[in-house]
DNA sequence: CTTGACTCTGGAGTTTACTCTAGGGTTTAA
DNA sequence: TTAAACCCTAGAGTAAACTCCAGAGTCAAG
């Protein structure tokens, strides 16, 4: 047996770092599920909503939308092979985007590193320059 | 001299792929400005300016505010030693920023990877698995 | 057994980032 | 020279993602 610690609405939004209201409004999107509910009707939330919780705000931080990570939380691998194909083709649809994701932050942070380089007060440093013209120019410095 | 190519809102909003609303929108959050207006008040952009709708539009997918976009354009490295420190200051916090957003992409990445390889209806096939379990375990199949 | 912290529902309000409308002037191609 | 296609401003409307509120019930401590 697994011990199955189940958290209050406040309890669960203190740990995830979030509002209740947060949660309740996730809640009404379809994005998370109380376990339970008492006899009073107070949501009781197992450890595997404070998992999603938590993959929400980190996806969130990264541009995906709140109907975007509900499709990510649906993808799941389950032995209905029925579905299986499908599954996989939107799994590489969204490894495409992420990919897309990252390869855009590589250049940012590679212009912010070399702007950050020139503002040592190197040889470079009383060039104007700007995130953009790093952005867009191999030889900017 | 360097050509200066002079676009109007129109030709400018083709060209980015966002609308001329859009745009003017941009211009009231002092994210873009026109180059000049001619004298009817027609708005003239310049290259510059379809640079900077570019790179908002980029760094937007990857969940900056507009905000925030404004911050990482006002990031300039100029003849102006006083500001050198604070300028640094500030690129070191986004590249930080940055930098977390690729690990936390990457870490997605990787998990839609691995359900995709088990979609291939290998050995794994008959298992349960959510992208949720890949992130959170590190032998989820 | 009451008081304060918590929870409930339903609905209104806010912020961000657009998007659209109205009512007008401008440009350009036929 | 006129009509379609563009541009202008000011302001209203929308969607997403919260955030706040009112009015009421619940629970735990003293």
């Amino acid at each position: 047996m697994k011990k199955t610690q189940l958290y209050k609405i406040g309890e669960l939004a203190k740990l995830a770092g979030v509002s209740v209201d947060t949660i309740r409004f996730y809640e009404e999107k379809g994005l998370i599920a109380p376990h339970s509910r008492s006899a009073s009707g107070y949501r009781w939330f197992s450890e595997q909503e404070l998992e999603k919780l938590r993959f929400i705000q980190r996806t969130k931080a990264v541009g995906f939308t709140l109907n975007e990570i509900a499709e990510l939380m649906a993808l799941k691998l389950h032995p209905d092979a029925h579905t299986c194909e499908e599954v996989k083709n939107v799994t590489l649809d969204k490894i495409d985007q992420v990919s897309a994701k990252i390869a855009e932050l590589d250049k940012i942070r590679h212009s912010l590193q070399q702007l950050a380089v020139a503002c040592d007060g190197g040889a470079h440093s009383s060039q104007h320059c700007t995130i953009l013209q790093l952005l867009n120019s191999d030889t900017p410095l």
